[in-house]
DNA sequence: GTAGCTGCAAACTCTTTGCAACTCT
DNA sequence: AGAGTTGCAAAGAGTTTGCAGCTAC
């Protein structure tokens, strides 16, 4: 199983301070960070680290697949690495992410793209709700 | 079954001119327009609209929930009356956008949410997929 | 050595907003 | 009449990019 920095090794990218840095943070991210996120926790190990550098490796990491941009109907993008399928559940009070996953739904979002003649890519499900209270 | 100025009306909106101009090119829509898209066909009919009016408008139209805002992994947003509902395939090759539904899903999205503590809210399915050739 | 990467600052794109004029009701 | 709405232009926010210097390989 390779790890992160040999997975970029191997599409070619040379790996830098920063690049290393970015996938520390990356990996031990618990949430799913925004890029302001990413970028602070990325300084608070090597303060020298720019945004556009940021940027442009959550850019390169996406192209390539290791890393899921998500749009939380906020105005900016989360990332999370892509390490096994699932989908979320948005707290729309708290603004909380709740992973899930759900072997059904995965089987039927294949069938229902056959069924419209399309072969299923890729796929995103997110659900919005409200805690319920006891 | 009330029009979509009715349900303006009732919300305490004023109906002007731009307003009814943006409903009919809402109502006429058979696709997702996107905020420019919607800004052009408005103008077709009124050249006077302006950007600001649309942005306002589908704001409020959204915030009212008679309008959905999608955010299909393009960097602008893209618009359609909350009629029924349902879900999108998103072609990645064309762009093209097929919709469907699917009652099972519904259900099991309900199942879902609730089993985690929550009351579903609103939700996301999207599928992206290839055409199967033949 | 060199192709690729970086920080910086400027540029870009989509979206929002302050304001004075206007318009539904 | 008056609250709400509009167009305009300027401002905001998030993101991208040109460039000269730097660095991994």
């Amino acid at each position: 199983m390779a790890t992160l920095e040999e997975l970029c090794v191997q599409a070619g990218l040379k790996m830098t301070g920063q690049r290393k840095t970015i996938l520390k943070v990356l990996g031990e991210a618990e949430d799913h960070p925004s890029v302001e996120s990413v970028y602070e926790r990325s300084r608070a190990v090597d303060p020298s680290i720019s945004m556009a550098t940021v940027y442009r490796t959550l850019n390169i990491l996406a192209e390539l697949g290791l890393v899921t941009r998500h749009e939380f109907h906020e105005n900016f993008s989360r990332f999370e690495l892509n390490m096994e399928h699932h989908h979320h559940l948005i707290d729309v009070e708290s603004g909380s992410v709740i992973e899930f996953q759900n072997e059904e739904i995965e089987l039927m979002k294949q069938q229902i793209a056959r069924d419209l003649g399309y072969e299923l890519v890729e796929c995103r499900l997110e659900l919005y709700g409200k805690k319920i209270k006891n």
